[in-house]
This record gives structure tokens, sequence and C-alpha cells, in this order.
DNA sequence: GCCAACGTTGGC
DNA sequence: GCCAACGTTGGC
């Protein structure tokens, strides 16, 4: 089994809405190297649920691979903020999982208070200019970040 | 709102 | 294939 962490602003989509819905396609990604990580995604997968560009950014919550990676559907929706003209339903360009929710953090668990642990300098969400929405997490970091946001 | 980081685009 | 310009991300 791999852990991920995986981003969302909370305004477009936070983990009490994943709650609520009950599972969700993660659409949207339109980065290659997010995408190709999808690919490598299995069901039972567990994902750290990153809330960004809000305050504080933080770890929100737990979620699980439910289905691997298919075609994002937004990519072929015209009116989609997603649309991609060079997608066909033959040759789609973008995929996305599905995830469901495992559990909601305590509170919400900083960036900053990720920041202050040593274990986890090594991070790719710590490193410099982190873009990617989507990004492997080794089992050390996953097991003190689950403990740190009661996520188990 | 600022700006560093970095991916993408497109002219050459 | 290079690289400048441009757009986006995302913390601060």
């Amino acid at each position: 089994m791999k852990y991920w962490i995986m981003k969302s602003e909370p305004s477009a989509y936070a983990f009490d809405d994943l709650v609520r819905d009950g599972r969700s396609l993660w659409t949207g990604v339109r980065n290659y190297q997010a995408r190709n990580l999808m690919d490598e995604m299995k069901v039972g997968d567990l994902v750290l649920f990153y809330h960004s560009s809000c305050d504080p950014p933080g770890i929100a919550g737990l979620a699980k691979v439910s289905a691997t990676a298919v075609a994002d559907p937004t990519q072929f929706d015209p009116k989609s903020d997603y649309f991609e003209k060079r997608a066909t339903k033959d040759v789609p360009v973008w995929r996305c999982v599905e995830v469901v929710p495992m559990k909601k953090a305590a509170t919400l668990l900083p960036l900053e208070t990720l920041r202050a642990e040593p274990a986890l300098a090594d991070m790719v969400l710590l490193q410099r200019g982190s873009r990617l929405s989507v990004q492997p997490v080794d089992k050390p970091a996953f097991d003190r970040i689950a403990k740190l946001a009661t996520l188990k």
C-alpha cells in the first residue's frame, strides 16, 4: 500500500464536501506529473487531504482510494474550466481516481506544525516551491502525520 | 497583494 | 532544441 497527499482549495472542494458526497472523482488535475502519480494509485492507498490557499493551510483529513484512474469527465465538457480540446473519448489526456473519506482530522493540522517537525523535513510538501497537487508520502511521514492529526 | 517557483507555450 | 514570455500555484 502507498501513501499520498492530495491538495484542494477548500473554497473549491473541502474535506467536508467529500464527507457529504461519500465519494468523489478527483477531477481537474491538469499537470502531467500529478496525473502520472494518480495512475500509480491503487484501491486502498491512503490519501492525506490537504487544504491549500487558505488560512491556515494544512491537513484536513484522511481519505482512501476507492477506484483507480479513469478518464476525467471534465476534459470532455466544453463548458468546464477543465475542458481539454486535444482529448477524445478514445484518447483522453487527463485522468482521475476516486476517493472516499476515512476520517476528519481532530483539528486541521497546520502546515506550520509540519514544518516544525524535523522528521518531516524531507517531505515533498515542505520543499521550496513544491506546487505539485498530488504527491507521494513515505510511510514514516504518513504515520507521523496521522498521529499528529489523530487520523487513525 | 506580493512574489518566488516552476510548468507551458511558441517564436526562432 | 533553446529560451524568453507568460500563466499558475500557493505561502506569506
